[in-house]
DNA sequence: TTGTACGCGTTATCAA
DNA sequence: TTGATAACGCGTACAA
């Protein structure tokens, strides 16, 4: 393999003009191009772990997820790559399974493997982040918020519960219950909050009964659906606050042979629309539907477009370590759009 | 940061003692210990790029997919992963888009980063392993086989298009259609002459009108089977021959209010199913599906198991780098398992 | 502007 | 077995 000395020879200079034309430093064009045409002919790439020792930091970002397996997750690392490939950076994807104790290892390989930055959905719970911004690294926390100085890019998340369950409202359901997540994530509660401002601004109440925290996951749904569908007075609507809960819903209404409907049936009764039918909100995508979703009440998240945020951030502070902080709530396709 | 002269210093020994603690060579014990307390004491953590540019390898392993939003290779890559960070290594996700060039480009990185393996679900194509396996880097073949002397580990295509197609015959459906990949595809080709084989083996014949060459994902099911309903002689039952194809077919099932059947009529005629209903059946899992799946004939995969078996072998290689070469047809879950 | 020489932090070689 | 030191390949202060 060629190094740096085999092209400074080539080229009749030292390491020192090879090193500078390679990094955009001010040389004579003369000697510049005959360094070109031995990197050429050489066919030199520069060793990436030489320069990033030398450097204090390589040109790979570590971008941290809970869930790689949850399509949301994977469709921000897309937007993610679109941005950082096209500024020279590889990307490295770390799943942490939600495990605080997961996403402080890959924390720490992102450190120690001295990488340019990390993008990261933290864990529940306050993600250790101290060495890094100590070490003067650029950090970006998306989707899910931290009370911390550091550039971020979430959700309006209050206002996507509201607006979802408002949409249900509009379309005539009168007794809207909402499956969230667990006590201890933010998101989850936040978009709870939405839903049940949204209820009370209608002049209904927001019955505990109607709240369930299930885990964010597509059993989670299902079982909590179930669940309300076995109350004494069910609901005649169900908001699911994330896609997978949005998954498992919808699979338990099929199982269950319950209808999806449209709008209900606008009377303060709070019964059950005719039929046993059921009306669905869900705050997601549903890349991977079997089933119609004309019928559901879709917020879509655009996911992807998170990811360029992010990543866009990242850049912003790779190249201005000194800038103040950004924290960017993600604005929304308007309610009411369907899919 | 404490570096290893620091603990050398600390311990009253050389850096050349303190590295072969660290790295299990024979040391005195009585040293060792002392060794081991200042690394505690002074919370020193070895630089990962400094040892990776010295051994010539670093401890990260790269996993390059062609298409990260596929829930078939995230399940792969959870697999990768609960082996390769049991063995100490951390695993980068690479997403190429099913594109040889940025194939090509992260298999770049992975050379020049020093990476010290790399599993590749290959694109399209031949991938450009050469310089890798020149450089003695450990590299594993998944999914989609390739004639070289590596390591690999991919699924009998031919048996599961066969077991598919022969679950639908007897199930009594007779007039079979395929829905498969691109003619460029060997997962696609092998899975779709096992379609056939099936058919023949039946005393039926696979007429081409049947057979439709789409692309591998959602779109290209959904579109396919609205093609195959147009027929003037509509099939009766359809193989999807990946996820996402089924996914497509589903789809386009619901929206266009064809039934799912169980069972065909079972007479020679070919007509469709009463009433219109279809059969279908699908090699992979549907992780996301919104509606029951218990009517489809479903032959799962296990991507996860792949993804273990895959990292296994890469461990084996890089434990011994001169041992033969093997090659590796996964098993799978008898035909005829349902879910 | 260019070249020389050193340093990044670790591991391997060699002599003791 | 242990210690001193060279070497991995690159970037940059310093001197020219």
């Amino acid at each position: 393999m060629a190094r740096i000395v085999d092209v400074a020879r080539e080229a009749g200079v030292s390491t020192a003009t090879v090193s500078r034309v390679l990094n955009g430093k001010d040389v004579n064009p003369e000697l510049a191009t005959k360094v070109r045409s031995a990197v050429e002919a050489l066919g030199y790439i520069p060793d990436r772990t030489a320069r990033s020792l030398r450097r204090g930091a390589s040109d790979v970002v570590a971008l941290v997820l809970p869930d790689i397996e949850n399509p949301f997750f994977t469709a921000v690392a897309r937007g993610v790559e679109d941005v950082l490939h096209g500024a020279g950076y590889s990307v490295v994807l770390c799943n942490t399974d939600d495990d605080p104790g997961k996403e402080g290892r890959y924390l720490g390989v992102a450190e120690h493997e001295n990488m340019a930055g990390v993008l990261i959905a933290p864990a529940s719970g306050q993600p250790q982040l101290d060495a890094l911004l100590d070490r003067g690294r650029a950090v970006v926390v998306l989707d899910r918020q931290v009370e911390r100085p550091v550039d971020q890019v979430a959700f309006d998340n209050l206002a996507l519960g509201e607006g979802c369950a408002r949409e249900l409202l509009a379309s005539g359901f009168r007794r809207v219950a909402c499956i969230t997540g667990p006590v201890g994530t933010r998101t989850a509660i936040e978009r709870a909050s939405g839903w049940s401002r949204a209820l009370e601004a209608a002049g209904l109440d927001a019955p505990e009964e109607l709240l369930v925290h299930a885990n964010f996951r597509v059993d989670g749904g299902y079982e909590a659906l179930a669940h309300l569908l076995d109350l004494p007075e069910p609901p005649d609507a169900v908001l699911a606050t994330n896609n997978l809960v949005g998954v498992g819903v919808l699979r338990a209404l099929a199982d269950g042979h319950v209808a999806l409907a449209t709008h209900g049936r606008g009377d303060s009764a709070g019964a059950p629309v005719p039929g046993g039918a059921i009306g669905v909100g869900i705050i997601g995508d549903l890349p991977f539907a079997t089933s119609r979703t004309t019928d559901v009440h879709l917020v879509p998240l655009n996911p992807r477009a998170l990811g360029t945020t992010a990543a866009q951030l990242l850049l912003d502070r790779l190249t201005d370590p000194g800038a103040p902080v950004r924290s960017i709530v993600q604005t929304i396709t308007p309610a009411g759009a369907r899919h």
